[in-house]
DNA sequence: GGATGCGGAGCGAACGTTCATTCCGGAGGT
DNA sequence: ACCTCCGGAATGAACGTTCGCTCCGCATCC
């Protein structure tokens, strides 16, 4: 479940599970074509993950951890706010673009049975609790945003690239730097209090 | 494959597959379940469609074309650009929310192996022939629309309402008609020439 | 030599798909 | 008007395959 970061093993399922679901779905790839692009036995896996839903989550977990500091190492508190939002939604952007796997992985995650249960609970524990969240949903709270829910914000933000991402990846819109930048300018246009 | 909407049997197989699917995933949901809830025999859907993955795709093509005419009954040609552009994201938007199974399906088809596929073959087979396509694209062609490549300006207004809805359905964040405004405001900024 | 971590053959279950059979409505003979 | 026959639509038990998962023997270390 936790794969307490020492096996290199448990590393190596990971990043074949990553890449396989991405291509082809879960029901696309079978624990044992897990297991041997993993280069590991079929049993081994379930010495540390309870069963393939349990692989799938931890797979899950890591993807959004990952994706929180490539935002996190970027945050320059110093700065305008809209010059906050333009690197934050600029780096988001670039970090998908490098990880498209992840990226495919999460698109699918979210989309499934899998995401909108995790989405839910997510939601609901982390209200009280976890204060340390996306650098975004606190900089949406800033003065030079529209009057919204933050959810609706997010949505104006992040929902444009979600879509350029998936136009990228398929081939019918490739993303340069000037275009993610008119990106970024579409996104603060929609968010901005005017 | 086609169905020719004369059998109201496969009309059944149709809709217990949007409902199953888009609640269960594809993997989720096997084809002795979906028989069941349309009220035929398994072997019945072999009749109508080659495979498992034919009825899949039939599936999207239905809920495509439903979409696509939600979308054409809306298009008023007589008023500026900016009111039909804002008729075009609130019923866009209405329709998928009166369809949730519909926007779950589809949502999960497009992220799947299945869409990218399907979207890459359905964009080089459409840039020459298919000229009665979205209004939308149509729309964002008009002069008061920023100078973008047309995935991009179709991935600014689109998004937010994907995210948006998935919040809805999932109970994050309840859309309402002030809300959707607020929605089809932001896209509009997001959109339009300065 | 005991304990621990690992591998992969093997298991039962469940899947997608098939096909021998049944069912049903109407055409045709009496 | 009735019975007979017939063709295709519908069926679901059965099939072969593949899946997730377990189990047990082997390797490796202390």
């Amino acid at each position: 479940m936790d794969c307490e970061e020492l096996s290199e093993k448990c590393l190596a399922v990971y990043q074949a599970s990553l890449e396989l679901i991405a291509e082809q779905g879960f029901h696309g790839t079978p624990m044992s074509q897990i297991a041997k692009k993993a280069g590991v036995g079929v049993g081994s896996i379930y010495r540390y993950f309870k069963d393939k839903d349990d692989l799938i989550h931890g797979v899950h977990a890591q993807a959004d951890r990952k994706m929180m500091e490539a935002l996190v190492s970027v945050h320059i508190a110093g700065s305008s706010e809209k010059d906050q939002f333009y690197a934050l939604v600029t780096s988001l952007t670039k970090h998908l673009m490098e990880n498209p796997l992840e990226f495919r992985f999460l698109e699918q995650y979210y989309n499934s049975p899998y995401g909108t249960e995790k989405k839910r609970e997510k939601f609901f524990e982390e209200m009280p609790s976890d204060e340390k969240t996306s650098p975004f949903l606190s900089l949406l709270k800033g003065d030079s945003f529209k009057d919204l829910p933050l959810p609706v914000l997010h949505a104006l933000a992040f929902g444009p690239l979600i879509f350029s991402l998936r136009d990228h990846l398929s081939g019918i819109q490739l993303l340069d730097d000037n275009l993610i930048d008119n990106l970024a300018e579409g996104c603060w246009d929609a968010v901005r209090k005017s």
